[in-house]
DNA sequence: CTGAAAGCGCTTACAG
DNA sequence: CTGAAAGCGCTTACAG
């Protein structure tokens, strides 16, 4: 690997005119600078990023700590994040941490001591300390810490989520609704529950609840609880689409029709949920401008200096197949 | 953020002595130990790893190419890979490139510019000249360069794969069997497309296919294209699971009913394969074992420098529920 | 316009 | 056992 040295020998120049020359930070008499490009070219000399981090303190690096790489939600927002930053001359780097906490931590702290420019996490309020510490700034996507402060919080309005879920099964003519609530330690799921609560004790509904994490394993444990426990269920809000398709896949494998005798709706609305069949009614969260606004608060954050902004982008209902309005004619 | 001379500082010694401690890379006297490790608790030093690695010229990091993240195959392989190089002790940078080969060819630049200590990289053909050159291990994942070479190759025995895939449907009972293959320049959709043709040949049945990006939205587009160009298909081979899934869906919606008109077999076997309903009919790929060994090699390179060798899984059919032997009977 | 020098924050021979 | 020094490969004041 040649180093700037070499080519600055080979061109018979300084290292700072190659340097200068690369990086257009000066003005280098026309005769040099062909001189290094050529330098350049001819030991196909590609400038050594850590050296170049080390003394800028900057790695035109964002990490993107994502909760697990095997939900869509998630890596749906990585490919986007990942495009927009490159639009803006920065690279992600993806830190996947499978919910896994000391994996989250450690994660922390190699951008940090990598010199990343910016962390953009998702909803785990246990590290709001480590989070809110950094001296560099940060994104929380999905979330909002009670107390901590970060450089922002962007997330939708998963009250009405959940609220728009209940009214919807119960407008198609849900007599019993259960909602299988997500973790409730997560922000995301505490606020979805709020909204089923809330929409049910507005209109006088009973309400019905379980919890189960975020991945098809416990949403298809859950479905054989729900089902015992609840014989009588027609209605079902699912915490999100993954668990979704996995209460599907029980209520099929037990020959329960959907939507004729359970309807079904997700959150998300990842592209796998119109992929599947039957097409699964779900909230679609703007994941694209979410994605997009996260990046655009890292790589120009202005003012915001862990005032902890929020930016809270709006849900919508997008029927499909597991549930149906029909059903009331 | 405190450095290691402001550690020394308040230890009284001087920074080689903090570095030896926190490397324990020599014997230091107890007292000066805890002299040291009391400073670097009080100011909450972290070394930074940029400087680390520039000394080093290792960053403990191995990079990951991964082709799409949309597609479940790598973020399970991912998951893998990530798990594995934990164990020892490396950690893996994510290098999404959407099938992109500008995205590509810098996420290998920027590999070797952050000292990265191997690669890890998947079925594209087109960059093995970049590839071979690195001066660090390089292992290729489901893919063979026919002249350049690399530390390894891990994959499949796709053309038996193949082949299992057009027996199992002949099996069946099916008479007319299109193979959607998938993209021809790739050696893993050769291989597999291969199978298929040299098992036709060998059985005297005619041969079909249409080629196909393996991802769901070419894989809609090719369902109505084979639909109208082989009215009367009875089996149809998928290149991937997502393939498989978005053929079906639009086979659902034609009414059509798989496995009594149209039996449909997958590749990969993809968690999701058995997650929708039907659950997928598919060729097993050994996901978890192939990602370790692509770490043990990178992790231990032995005396594997760029001989190209081979490492070869098996497959296995996983019946499911999108054919049916029974049909026979 | 351009080069010599200093420095980013570590680590490891080299002396002692 | 321990410190001063040199160096990893860049970049940017600072002179000239």
């Amino acid at each position: 690997m040649a180093s700037i040295r070499d080519v600055a020998k080979l061109a018979g120049v300084s290292p700072a005119t190659v340097s200068r020359v690369m990086n257009g930070t000066a003005n280098v008499t026309e005769e040099k600078r062909e001189k290094v490009l050529r330098a350049i070219s001819e030991t196909d000399f590609v400038p050594n990023e850590v050296a170049r981090t080390l003394f800028k303190k900057s790695s035109k690096t964002i990490g993107f700590i994502i909760p697990s790489i095997q939900n869509p939600y998630f890596t749906q927002m990585a490919d986007v994040i990942d495009r927009a930053a490159k639009e803006l001359g920065f690279r992600i780097l993806l830190c996947n941490v499978e919910h896994d906490l000391d994996r989250e931590r450690s994660a922390i702290q190699m951008l940090i001591s990598a010199n990343a420019d910016g962390i953009i996490a998702s909803n785990n309020s246990e590290l709001q300390h480590e989070l809110s510490q950094c001296e560099i700034p940060v994104v929380i996507l999905d979330s909002l810490f009670r107390t901590k402060d970060v450089n922002a919080y962007i997330y939708c309005n998963y009250y009405q989520g959940g609220m728009m879920a209940a009214e919807h099964l119960h407008k198609c003519g849900c007599r019993k609704i259960v909602c299988i609530k997500g973790p409730q330690q997560l922000f995301t799921a505490q606020a979805r529950y709020q909204g089923y609560v809330d929409f049910c004790e507005d209109n006088g509904i009973e309400q019905h609840s379980i919890e189960c994490d975020y991945d098809f394993h416990a949403g298809m444990a859950v479905t054989e609880e729900l089902l015992s426990s609840y014989p009588d269920v027609d209605g079902i809000i699912a915490c999100n689409d993954i668990v979704a398709i996995s209460i599907y896949k029980i209520l099929h494998k037990r020959n329960i029709s959907v939507p004729e005798q359970i309807q079904l709706i997700g959150f998300d609305d990842v592209h796998l949920s119109s992929l599947i069949s039957p097409e699964l009614t779900t909230i679609h969260q703007p994941i694209e401008e979410m994605g997009r606004k996260a990046i655009s608060i890292i790589c120009d954050p202005e003012g915001l200096e862990k005032r902890g902004k929020q930016f809270v982008f709006p849900v919508h209902l997008i029927e499909r197949e597991t549930t149906c309005m029909k059903k009331l004619l």
